[in-house]
RNA sequence: GGAGGGGUGGCCGAGCGGUCAAUGGCAGCAGACUGUAAAUCUGCCGACGAAUGUCUACGUUGGUUCAAAUCCAACUCCCUCCA
């Protein structure tokens, strides 16, 4: 099977620029980019789609560029916008790339076939205004640009607009697809389904500029069965950085997948065979699925180890075995949970639960603490639910030490004394 | 420049002098059912207080009134039509 058979076979594809693509695909190894805006500290789950394909042609033997974008990220990309955003600082642009560009490198590390890293920045930095307008806005037809859709969507409101600066963003990016494919001889480029118009204009560049075929090949942007977008969870988007979403949040994010969309969600984003997937069981109560796309990504993102302490977490908190276990093995459980800290004398005089669920940001308010008391969801160490609204005393920390709050089914929170 | 319409809680959208912390829908939270799923049903959904309650909120600022989201004025922003 071909690789582009196999993407499309897996659902990846959503549209590619010929159709004859995967002949040349076949033909022999190219070289192909992807890039990355350095707009936050982290990627999240939505960019592993485009990485999980990069993945698939780098074992196919095409050579990656991942491409950070320094230069493109001080100007930010309009498409999928329907607001001016507020440019970011030089500053942040370069210290969200370095930390970008460790996960990129993290996550396509292999001994064969390594990656080609570059930052635009390196180029885009240099380039004179007026040779930039001779030289490559001269192929670019505004009339044409302000029929994309990205555009013209802002064009049509009144207020806003779009400014001169975000309007320029595809001349960018589509200049650096010229830049790659000069330097490395690169005639791919893949990315999201919001990026078509803007890899399309890098096609054309190349083809006016040097005349030679350029390929264009996007993953589809991804909804949940429920037609929500997907990757946010309620706590907001599921990042890939540890720090910002636990091993644990991450984990559960997955297993949480509902039925209608487990299996393509395993086809998507893991490389288990097809077969192995089609013959999974989505109608039985252990959710096998669920498990092996929550267990595969948690490994291949975060480690094997990461991935141990997120099962445990779950099985102990799941069961509510929380009473016999020793602190020790509590902090660890609960080392991503929100956690407050109070001073032994104010254990002393008694703390009301209410302030606690929302010290730890269980609850936004006391009088959400006491609705969820009312209605039978907030339990103490994995106990009964609280009834009345007690004032809690060291009698009630585990070891006198520890404190497990827990709102509804999933929502943990963890109370230290000191 | 002229004429008209409008800015209400996270969003949409009623209310048009007191009974309005403000109908309804969506989103959110919780409970039941289940499989840590989906669907469904039920409850909650400004803050503070044990509480009759108090405070803060209906674009902004002033005014009328015993009483204003509701009336008036100015300002401001948005929409539609005309030029």
């Amino acid at each position: 099977m071909s690789v582009l058979a196999t993407l499309e076979a897996r659902g990846l594809v959503h549209q590619k620029t010929a159709e004859d693509l995967g002949a040349v695909l076949a033909a022999g190894p190219i070289t192909f980019y992807n890039g990355y805006d350095p707009t936050a500290t982290s990627l999240h789950v939505g960019h592993l789609l485009p990485l999980t394909l990069m993945k698939h042609m780098q074992r196919a033997g095409h050579r990656v560029i991942a491409l950070i974008g320094g230069g493109t990220g001080l100007i930010g990309d309009p498409s999928g916008k329907s607001t001016e955003r507020n440019l970011l600082t030089a500053e942040t642009v370069a210290e969200n790339g370095r930390l970008i560009h460790a996960q990129v490198t993290r996550l396509l590390q292999a001994d064969e076939n390594p990656p080609i890293y570059a930052n635009n920045l390196d180029w885009l930095d240099g380039v004179k205004l007026l040779d930039f307008l001779r030289d490559i806005g001269k192929h670019f037809s505004v009339n044409a640009m302000i029929q994309r859709d990205s555009v013209k969507s802002r064009f049509e409101r009144d207020g806003d607009g779009i400014s001169f600066t975000e309007f320029t963003y595809s001349l960018l990016q589509s200049y650096d697809f010229l830049e790659l494919h000069k330097r490395y001889g690169c005639t791919l480029q893949t990315g999201g389904s919001d990026q078509w118009g803007n890899i399309v204009s890098g096609t054309d560049l190349i083809r006016r500029v040097t005349g030679n075929r350029a390929f264009g090949l996007t993953v589809p942007l991804l909804t949940n069965s429920d037609g929500k977008k997907f990757g946010k969870s309620e706590k907001g988007a599921i990042f890939l950085d540890p720090a910002l979403t636990s091993p644990y949040a991450f984990y559960q994010f997955w297993l949480n997948s509902s039925d209608a969309d487990v299996q393509r969600l395993l086809r998507l984003f893991t490389d288990i065979e097809l077969e192995a997937i089609d013959a999974l069981d989505t109608n039985s109560g252990a959710r096998p699925a669920q498990r092996l796309l929550a267990e595969t990504l948690t490994a291949d993102i975060h480690g094997a180890d990461a991935l141990e302490g997120a099962k445990k977490a779950a099985d102990a908190l799941f069961s509510g075995a929380i009473q016999g276990l020793p602190v020790a093995t509590l902090l660890e459980i609960f080392a991503d949970v929100p956690a407050v800290t109070l001073s032994q004398s104010r254990v002393a005089a008694g703390v009301a639960l209410t302030d606690l669920l929302t010290e730890t940001g269980l609850t936004t308010s006391k009088a959400d603490a006491k609705r969820q008391i009312q209605q039978n969801a907030v339990r103490l160490n994995g106990g009964e639910p609280v009834s009345g609204e007690p004032t809690l005393t060291a009698n009630d920390f585990i070891d006198g030490a520890v404190l497990v709050l827990r709102k509804g089914k999933k929502s943990y929170g963890l109370v230290r004394v000191l």
